[in-house]
DNA sequence: CTCAGTGCAAAAGCTTTGCATAATA
DNA sequence: TATTATGCAAAGCTTTTGCACTGAG
């Protein structure tokens, strides 16, 4: 557990936020906060789901977790530090591939844009169809 | 409107779909659903909020839109074709700014994770601060 | 004239909040 | 022991759905 995270900022260390950030650490990054509820309370029955939200939020602010959003009903959770990989999901099956690409610095070199920008966070998102759906699709 | 879509596809062309295009072209890209109910009411009181909904899931479907997620509660629309264009978004004052950037292209030939999908469409999404907002915080 | 589209209201997610109780520091 | 964190239940949002009515083709 971040245990000094949450010293340092006057929060206390649970049972509850243990098992989360583990679950999290555990899931590889790509579950929804309902994924995380239910295996969390396969080993703690008792957990609520508000505790759930209350402390990914609280993860959010400490920067241990980030929020990732691929479509309206499916917000993933993944640890820090995450920096610069990006995703590809299959339209079909749901499935999340990650794959690390440095683009940050090349974006800021070619994009006018981004120049005076301070960029804190960069993510591509490509969506398609994986190689098993093609072949189903068949 | 896009009157030859919608017949081709059996659709009808009601007032609310064109009003609500029109809107959404108008709105240059970054209108969330609710936005686009209010603007819309004032030039058609009568609407409804479901209708909104029904008619940006019909225009996804026959891809003369495409929604954008910046985070759990902003999806925006926008007109097609937009693909191959990217955002950079400013935490400070959520100013988007869009700009151009060929990329499936390039990452496809250089992420082999990428090679085997059939890539549908591709966003960068880039958060920071812009110039505007770096200087407030002084 | 027929069937797709609409408005309204109700339901269905997902997420947040109030309050009394439990547990950390 | 003093607060912070939790569980439960209720409320809040956004989005979807059922149904009778309206209007485009």
């Amino acid at each position: 557990m971040n245990r000094v995270t949450l010293s340092s900022t006057g929060r206390r260390v649970t049972n509850q936020r243990t098992l989360i950030l583990d679950i999290i650490h555990q899931g590889q990054g790509h579950l929804d906060a309902d994924e995380i509820y239910r295996r969390s309370r396969q080993r703690y029955p008792h957990l609520s789901l508000s505790t759930v939200y209350r402390t990914l939020q609280l993860f959010k602010e400490l920067d241990l977790v980030e929020e990732v959003h691929f479509d309206e009903s499916h917000h993933h959770y993944e640890m820090k530090p995450s920096s610069e990989h990006h995703h590809l999901v299959c339209l079909g099956c749901g499935r999340v591939i990650e794959f690390r690409y440095p683009l940050a610095r090349y974006v800021k070199r070619n994009v006018s844009e981004a120049k005076d920008f301070e960029i804190i966070d960069t993510e591509i998102r490509m969506t398609g169809y994986c190689p098993e759906c093609r072949k189903a699709e068949e």
